[in-house]
DNA sequence: AACTTGTCCAACCGCGCTTGA
DNA sequence: CTCAAGCGCGGTTGGACAAGT
């Protein structure tokens, strides 16, 4: 006798699956994926049910908008562990890797692209450490991007060499992202604050508000100089 | 109103690591 | 010890919807 391979179902999940799907899981557990799709009798591979399970119907997943001190965390930890999506969804209880992937590349990628319109610079012999707004576009903005830069709030000065002379140019800019940028950085908190100064090699060392796991002290490469 | 372009996000794919027979 | 299956992760895709022209 032939088996017949069942043809598996691919793209998005109907109602009945999901209900189908958890009632599996509640019975066999988050575990063994491929048995438990069998066993479900869903018409879907084992990996697809993890992922739907993981992403969409796992109890206690915050769905909506990503706050503004979640952004916070994805943006401090991506900057110290990179594309370590799961890493950091960790760090945010009740989001998925697959979210914040998708809010990384979608959101803040949006704003580095904008701000690059924007030209902000680091002058990169200037020895002094402080950043200047230049008239060329280059790699460092007030964002972070997936090159792996970013630029804190006390990194950024204006032509005076006062932070709030670069706030007042991005804020003349007409995007609505780049005003909600612009608003974000004018509200970080006054704890977030580089503590030391700036090496050849742009390494500094932050100290962060208490809702990162407790931990004080972290440490940001902030440039690579390239 | 119709068409085009941009954005978001759920889902898929491929790869590498882990586990267990 | 070996190897196949299971699993987790990060990258990518494609469809739905919104915004712009």
């Amino acid at each position: 006798m032939v088996m017949q391979e069942v043809e598996l179902r691919k793209g998005p999940w109907l109602e009945e699956e999901d209900e189908q799907l958890a009632s599996a899981v509640a019975v066999l557990g988050e575990r063994r994926w491929d048995a438990l799709a069998k066993a479900s009798g869903l018409r879907r591979s084992g990996k697809s049910c993890r992922l739907r399970w993981m992403n969409y119907l796992r109890p206690n997943l915050k769905h909506g908008n990503i706050s503004a001190e979640e952004e916070r965390v994805i943006i401090e930890l991506h900057e110290k562990w990179g594309n370590k999506w799961s890493r950091i969804a960790r760090r945010l209880p009740g989001r998925t890797d697959n979210e914040i992937k998708n809010y990384w590349r979608s959101y803040l990628k949006r704003n580095h692209l904008v701000l690059d319109k924007g030209c902000l610079n680091r002058d990169m012999n200037n020895t002094s450490g402080n950043t200047s707004l230049t008239s060329e576009c280059g790699m460092a903005s007030p964002c972070s991007t997936d090159d792996g830069c970013f630029l804190f709030k006390d990194e950024i000065f204006g032509p005076s060499g006062d932070s709030s002379d670069a706030l007042e140019i991005l804020s003349l800019t007409r995007s609505p992202y780049e005003t909600r940028l612009t608003e974000w950085m004018s509200n970080w908190p006054p704890d977030h604050i580089r503590k030391t100064e700036p090496k050849d090699e742009y390494y500094d060392e932050f100290y962060t508000p208490e809702w990162i796991n407790g931990d004080s002290t972290w440490e940001f490469s902030l440039w690579d100089g390239e």
